[in-house]
DNA sequence: TGTGGCTATCTTGCATACAAGACAGAAAGC
DNA sequence: GCTTTCTGTCTTGTATGCAAGATAGCCACA
């Protein structure tokens, strides 16, 4: 699911390849997403690589500046604002609208909080990141409503993107902390309290954002000199 | 808005016009969606057509059926109940996050209830059938949060995709009272009570269903058999 | 009369070709 | 040295062509 060119090029692999990797932080918001690499990359033609970034394009993760290229998005401040408070919305409806939490969904989010756990412990600061948005995606998973599923999954990719622009650092431990208690609510079946800690473990996170500092500082003067963005990985070398 | 081939054919028109058709009841579930008569229809070339589709498929409104043809979606019992749950979950948050009613929103709001009056009166059904939705989407414009709105848009059009299929007769009266209610309630300030209506009005929405009816009964026929749908207008004829 | 298979036609899937615009870098002028 | 302009290159925008598959209708045949 994460490595690049499988042998079976599927329909939406282009797609998931790339939602995939804003998920875990390998994607930077401002990246270029030439069609003519992601082509080579694919092994497809540009066609299917168009088709892919439509799809991306009204789910809000890439947008096109005319004749000059695919971008993933760099959201505005305002945009922020905006995604956390829909995020609000969808999830404490969410876990309003919950009545039991099964013994199966108890387990997943233990092991999903063991995990948070070990990645914290070993340091590991991309796969904290993946982790602490795929357990709001988790919660999701375990309503069974895919169409929730799907929202979250979106909103929690421009959430990344967002954090990646203007958090100056990230209190993971704070995190870890908010998304514990809130399973802890949820096991006690408490849904009304699992929203409201829900709500304000994302008022906390959105909080802890800079929303003065401009959404590109110099990562647009990476993009114009062509440089790789400024983290371990380059976007989407294979 | 509403007619097909405007002289300038933007970017996403044939998306809107699309959309706007289900929102309308103008496009029956089922709907065949032939790329070729899509781009006779707007004067432009099948590619771009198919970029419509696939952002209108990436969206839940339209599917493909490989080397058949595009088709308007017609949800099945499951989607149906799914739609109604994301529904609910969005639309109960969305009130519930409201701390105010301006005076703008209560203006927009009433004259809204009036146009449903109104349709009711001149028994314009599809009208009709457009403004239920509407309203839930105005509510959604209130908050200011386009992705709420989009989001909510989307399953609207779902939602009518839903009655036209499992809706034996449709309770307009009822429906608008429910609005009248949640807006009642909105203009207090109580917004919880607002939230709790509207999932209730969802609830009743969705009990009026049959949902154990097949989907396709005999739409299916009609579309083997190249017949227009058994409503008054033709699905997209000009 | 009913049934099986064949073919003609129509559909989408996908690649490619070409056009138009944006940008970078060089060259020219001041 | 600085600015301006021009041109080559690279990007997406859009149309078109061809191939593969699905369907319908016809024909042969039992």
């Amino acid at each position: 699911m994460q490595d690049s060119h499988t042998s079976e090029t599927t329909q939406k692999s282009i797609e998931a390849t790339i939602v995939s990797g804003i998920l875990s932080a390998k994607i930077r918001p401002g990246t270029r997403l030439g069609e003519n690499q992601l082509a080579a990359l694919f092994g497809v033609s540009r066609t299917r690589v168009r088709e892919a970034m439509m799809r991306l394009e009204s789910r809000g993760i890439v947008h096109v500046s005319p004749r000059r290229g695919w971008f993933v998005v760099e959201p505005s401040a305002e945009d922020a604002i905006a995604v956390y408070e829909a995020r609000r919305i969808v999830e404490a409806g969410l876990l309003r609208s919950m009545r039991t939490l099964t013994e199966e969904g108890s387990k997943a989010l233990d092991a999903h909080l063991t995990e948070e756990r070990n990645a914290m412990a070993a340091g590991d600061r991309q796969r904290l990141t993946y982790l602490m948005g795929d357990f709001h995606i988790r919660i999701a998973e375990l309503s069974g409503n895919a169409i929730i599923v799907d929202i979250l999954r979106d909103l929690t990719a421009r959430t990344i993107l967002i954090s990646m622009l203007y958090q100056s650092e990230f209190h993971a431990a704070q995190s870890h902390e908010g998304h514990c208690r809130i399973f802890e609510a949820m096991q006690a079946g408490d849904f009304v309290r699992a929203a409201e800690l829900s709500v304000e473990h994302l008022d906390d996170v959105e909080m802890g954002l800079d929303l003065t500092a401009r959404p590109d500082p110099l990562s647009d003067l990476c993009n114009s000199l062509s440089l790789p963005p400024r983290t371990a990985s380059p976007p989407l070398s294979p």
